[in-house]
DNA sequence: TTGTATGCGTTATCAT
DNA sequence: ATGATAACGCATACAA
């Protein structure tokens, strides 16, 4: 690749380097005359600009990292979009990795952002993260900014969503539709998502006079096939239990399985709240009712204040958390 | 950021920065003895290898571009997640970019790619795409592997799935059992894909010596309501239609719609059988008879070709096609 | 308004 | 086995 330099647009313009690239960057005062004719030998000779010798010469780079711990994950990808499209509007380059829950895929992703001079980025720490992963990043002093996981570590910039309002809207409107023997089902048990989803759930019921039974309370894994194994052995053991709040969508999903496997109807004997309102949501039968909490709103903010920062914005760890809103479809029943 | 460069750390050691880099990248004869030295110096100072001065130095870079319309779509995620993990094994670093099917997104994100030195890419282009883009793209002699969406320019490498088999096995099915009267439904005119389809089920009627009828060949879009409006048309104007090939399981999804409110049941009065294998396909009643494309595998094997290309496999365009196979579960009744 | 010269951090060639 | 040094392509301080 005989690639064209400016050194050669110089020459075939008849001027410098330096009128050739102040006019690339349209800066300093250039005459109208020149800039006619290095524009004329920018686009005869097919020059291609080198953002990497740019980006060694003024030490910065326009590339940005995002960690995901599962990119198959619509709600990821939901969010992927969001943070995309804000990153093109700024002329920012996406570096996309998928740690799968790895501790060492995320370890080497952060490290090879080093490397290449990345100017920030964007994580989703995997589950087991020590915390030692976090104290050198900060000691690295890159912008970065974390997202949907809730972190115990503070002095991060953090977008997410307010897990436990959102539960509270969902257990809110079973309660109103009569239930009172509500179960919470799904989530791992070490997630702090969840944590913040049960203390929504109960609150509610609390608010409302109704004792939280913890043996109504079961995690599952993030897959339709455990779920409903779960809500299988939940529902046998204790069948007064008519309505449950799901930890995500994808939980509701299975235990909707279940229900008809049992000769229960989602929406009649039984009613469903979901979370996430992932696309599945309103095209299974019957259609989902489920808290959204617009993945791609997050990727949107989370880029916004990663672009902030960037720009040398320093004020104190911001944590942004956006409202999730109950979508009412049809898995409770009409009222 | 003060970072520290091999000058650096080359001072510190008591050798030259050629030592340095030398033991860096195990090339050369260093003795043992001042590799030591330059060990210890590396890991005091903190160094961090800048790959962007390597880059620039070497007139390469460990960066490749993917292109998708769509990283919502739970299919491009899966094909996402094969080829990361792919560029990761290598050491790659992968951009990630959405063109919502705008062709002036797509160009901006090769133009970038160019711009910022990626050694490859991996593209499904939008639809609209003009072949000029094509043809500039192969002047820039990059590597580039199409993915997915079939080409019309066979110049490309590409890497995809049979839906011309997909399709005969799916048609092969309803003949097995016992069907006569199958139709064909969804995909949108212009789709090369759908022709594909097309071709694979009405080869395997004229087979069976079954003349295909062009009316029962009818289009839709990509959604459940386009769909289930469209097969309502069909059925009420060919009753005698008893079996349906879809484009895709969204199609598919629709039809049953239709069926159930025509009081017919998929599985007993009607056999349906859908293309993708998305997650719903498992999980609606009946569950759906589907055509299963490995998505992870597509990009997987997208990525191993680029790889090869970039170091500098020379041969003639490569065209992988994957064999679908067909995931056969109550949507066409038991035989 | 424009040109000259130097440096960004690395690699590789050629000496020693 | 190791060191000195010239690129890689661009941006900018300074000179003209």
């Amino acid at each position: 690749m005989a690639s064209v330099t400016l050194a050669q647009v110089a020459e075939r313009a008849g001027v410098s380097t330096a009128t050739v690239s102040m006019v690339l960057r349209n800066r300093g005062r250039i005459s109208d005359a020149t800039r006619q004719r290095v524009m004329k030998a920018l686009d005869e000779s097919g020059y291609v600009y080198n953002q990497t010798a740019a980006n060694l010469r003024n030490r910065t780079s326009n590339q940005v990292g995002l960690l995901l711990h599962d990119i198959t994950n619509p709600f990821y990808g939901e969010m992927t979009a969001g943070l995309s499209q804000e990153m093109e509007r700024h002329d920012l380059l996406l570096f996309l990795a998928n740690s799968e829950e790895s501790v060492e895929r995320q370890q080497k992703f952060v490290d090879s952002l080093m490397r290449n001079n990345a100017c920030g980025m964007v994580l989703c720490a995997a589950k087991e993260t020590p915390s030692l992963f976090f104290e050198t990043l900060k000691r690295r002093n890159i912008p970065a900014i974390m997202v949907v996981r809730p972190m115990d570590d503070a002095d991060f910039d953090f977008v997410g969503t307010d897990n436990f309002l959102g539960a509270q809207l969902a257990t809110q409107h079973l309660l109103r539709l009569g239930h009172r023997h509500i179960a919470f089902i799904g989530g791992s048990e070490n997630s702090a998502s969840r944590a913040q989803r049960i203390g929504g759930y109960s609150s509610k019921l609390l608010e409302h006079r109704i004792q939280p039974d913890s043996s109504w309370v079961v995690p599952s894994l993030a897959s339709q096939g455990d779920s409903a194994r779960v809500a299988g052995a939940l529902f046998k053991r204790y069948p007064e239990i008519t309505a449950a709040v799901c930890y995500q969508d994808v939980v509701a999903l299975g235990v909707m399985q279940t229900l008809r496997k049992m000769d229960r109807v989602a929406g009649k004997d039984f009613a469903l709240v979901g979370f996430d309102d992932i696309t599945e949501a309103s095209l299974v039968q019957p259609a989902l009712t489920t808290v959204s909490v617009t993945a791609k709103e997050i990727g949107r903010q989370a880029g916004e204040l990663l672009l902030s920062r960037i720009q040398r914005y320093d004020g104190p760890p911001k944590h942004i958390i956006l409202p999730p809103k109950l979508v009412v479809r049809e898995s409770c029943g009409f009222k």
